[in-house]
DNA sequence: CAAATCACTTGATCCAGCTCAATAACATCT
DNA sequence: AGATGTTATTGAGCTGGATCAAGTGATTTG
C-alpha cells in the first residue's frame, strides 16, 4: 500500500527528525533536541511479514510500536476462536497504548501487509517524558485522542446503519491516506471484505452488497481491495445528514 | 472527615489521604508524601443537583473531575438533539480524560443524583506529574485503563446480543459497587431505562422486555430503579459462555 | 385532590441486516 | 495447466430487535 521509499529495513534507522512521519507521530511539536533524545530510545523492528504478529494479547508489554510503513490490524481474540476487529492502523500511528494499564497486552496486532515499525521502550519512554514536559504532554494527548476515536467508534456501533458505517469507514481512510501524502480518493484497502465487516458490526455479505450498491450509485469504484472514491461529498453528506432520524434523546 | 483549612464552608475538602476513595483514585500506589503534593492542587467543588453538567461538549478543558459521591452520566450531544451515552462513573472514577487531546470537552457530563466532585487543574497535575514519577505513572494507567474499557464496550457493541449486553451491564454495575464497599446484589440504578437502551445500542422497549424476562427467568428481582441480583452465575454464564455461536473470525 | 406529565411496560407488526446457500473470481501449489 | 483453497459476490428467506401504538403506574403541578 504505501512504498514509502526509506531506504532498506535491517540496520538502517531513518532518524526521527528526518523520518517523513514526524509531523504525525510522537517528535510531533518537540524541540529538536529533544527530538534526538527520544530517538535515542527508539529501535527499528525488523520488518513483518502479511500474517506477522507484532504482539499477541497477553504477551508481556514491554514497548509500544509506530508504524512506519505497510498497515496493521488490531483485535481481541475471543476464547471460542472468534475476535473483534479494533483497529486498522498506518503509518506514523501508535499502537500498544492499551497494554500499559497491566503491563501486558489486551489486544493483538497482526500485519496485513510488509509492515515495518519503530520500537519504543515504554520504561524509557516513560522516564524521558519525566524530563521533557512537552513529550509527557504529546503523551497524554496521545493517549486522550486513543479515547476519543473509541468514543467515535462507540457512537458508529451504537446508534449508525450499515450504510453510515461503511460510509464512514472510507472517510476515515481518505482523510488518513490524504494526512499521509497519498490520493484521498484512490486507494487500496489491506484488509480483507470479512475484517471490515467484524470491525464494523457488519456480515461480510452486507459489507459486500453496500459496496457494488455504493457502486451503482456512483459514489465509488471498487475492484476487490482497490478502491476510488468519486463522490466524497456525497459519502460525508450520508455520515453527518442527520442520521437525522428519530432523535434518540435520553432526558434526564 | 478531617477538615482542611480552606476559606469557605462550601470547600470543605477532605484530604485525599483520608478519603475512602484513595486506592480506587488517583493517589493509589503513591507515597504519602506524593500524596500531600497532589493533594495540594486538588479542589473540591461545589455539588451538583440531578441534571446539573459538571461540563459541556466543547466547553474549555481546565480539569479533570473525579466523582466523590452520587453518579453520572457522559454522552455526546449529536446536531439534531439526538445522543449517544457514552458512560456512567461511580464515585472514584476520573471524567474529562477525552478532553486532554484538544483542550476541549468532546462529550457533555451531567449528573444523575446529587453529585460531589473533586476538580484537578490539569495543568498543574500535567506539572507535578513530572515530578513524581509515580503520579505520571498512575496516570499513564489511568489513560490506558480508559482505552481498555471502551475497547471492551466496542465488543459489547459490534457483536453481543441484547441479552448479553443487559447482563454485562449489570454485571458491571455489581462489580464497582462491591469494590466501593455496597452491596453487590443489590443496588439501584440512578439512570432511565432509555438511558441504559442508549448507552447498550438498544431501544428501551427491548431493555424493559429484558428486565422482565431476567425477572420471570429468576435471574433478579427488578422494581423501577431498584435491582436486586438473585443470579450473578447465570449472569456470568450468559456473557461468557460463549456467545459461542458462529465463531466470527477474519483470517488473514 | 384531580389533572397533567413523565417513565415504564406490554403487545403487535415490521424491516435492516443476518444466515444459509450457491456461484464466481482469485490465489497458491504442484 | 489443473486442483484446491480462499475471498468476494449475489440471491432468497428468516429473525432479533426496532418501531408503532396503547395502556399503566409514578411523580409533579395547580
Amino acid at each position: 500500500m504505501t512504498n514509502r521509499k526509506v531506504v532498506s529495513f535491517e540496520n538502517i534507522k531513518v532518524a526521527c527528525k528526518d523520518c517523513s512521519l514526524s509531523t504525525l507521530c510522537l517528535p510531533m511539536g518537540l524541540d529538536p533536541d529533544d527530538v534526538e533524545r527520544l530517538d535515542g530510545i527508539v529501535k527499528r523492528s525488523r520488518p513483518f511479514h502479511r500474517g506477522d504478529h507484532i504482539f499477541r494479547e497477553s504477551d508481556k508489554f514491554y514497548s509500544l510500536r509506530v508504524i512506519t510503513s505497510g498497515s496493521i490490524k488490531t483485535y481481541t481474540p475471543n476464547e471460542n476462536g472468534s475476535e473483534q476487529v479494533l483497529g486498522f492502523h498506518l503509518p506514523g500511528e501508535v499502537i500498544g497504548l492499551d497494554a500499559i494499564q497491566n503491563s501486558h497486552h489486551t489486544c493483538s496486532a497482526v500485519a496485513l501487509e510488509t509492515t515495518a515499525a519503530c520500537d519504543i521502550p515504554f520504561d524509557q519512554l516513560e522516564s524521558l517524558s519525566s524530563s521533557i514536559p512537552s513529550l509527557q504532554h504529546q503523551m497524554y494527548r496521545l493517549l486522550s485522542r486513543e479515547i476519543g476515536h473509541e468514543t467515535e467508534m462507540l457512537t458508529l456501533l451504537g446508534k449508525k446503519s450499515a450504510e453510515e458505517r461503511l460510509a464512514t469507514f472510507l472517510l476515515s481512510f481518505s482523510e488518513r491516506f490524504k494526512k499521509r501524502g497519498f490520493s484521498a480518493s484512490d486507494f487500496f484497502l489491506s484488509m480483507s471484505r470479512h475484517e471490515i465487516g467484524n470491525y464494523l458490526g457488519l456480515a461480510v455479505e452486507t459489507v459486500s452488497r453496500l459496496f457494488t450498491r455504493f457502486q451503482d450509485e456512483e459514489l465509488l469504484n471498487v475492484e476487490r481491495k482497490h478502491v476510488q472514491l468519486l463522490d466524497i461529498e456525497r459519502l460525508h453528506e450520508m455520515v453527518h445528514s442527520n442520521n437525522g432520524e428519530k432523535s434518540q434523546q435520553s432526558h434526564i
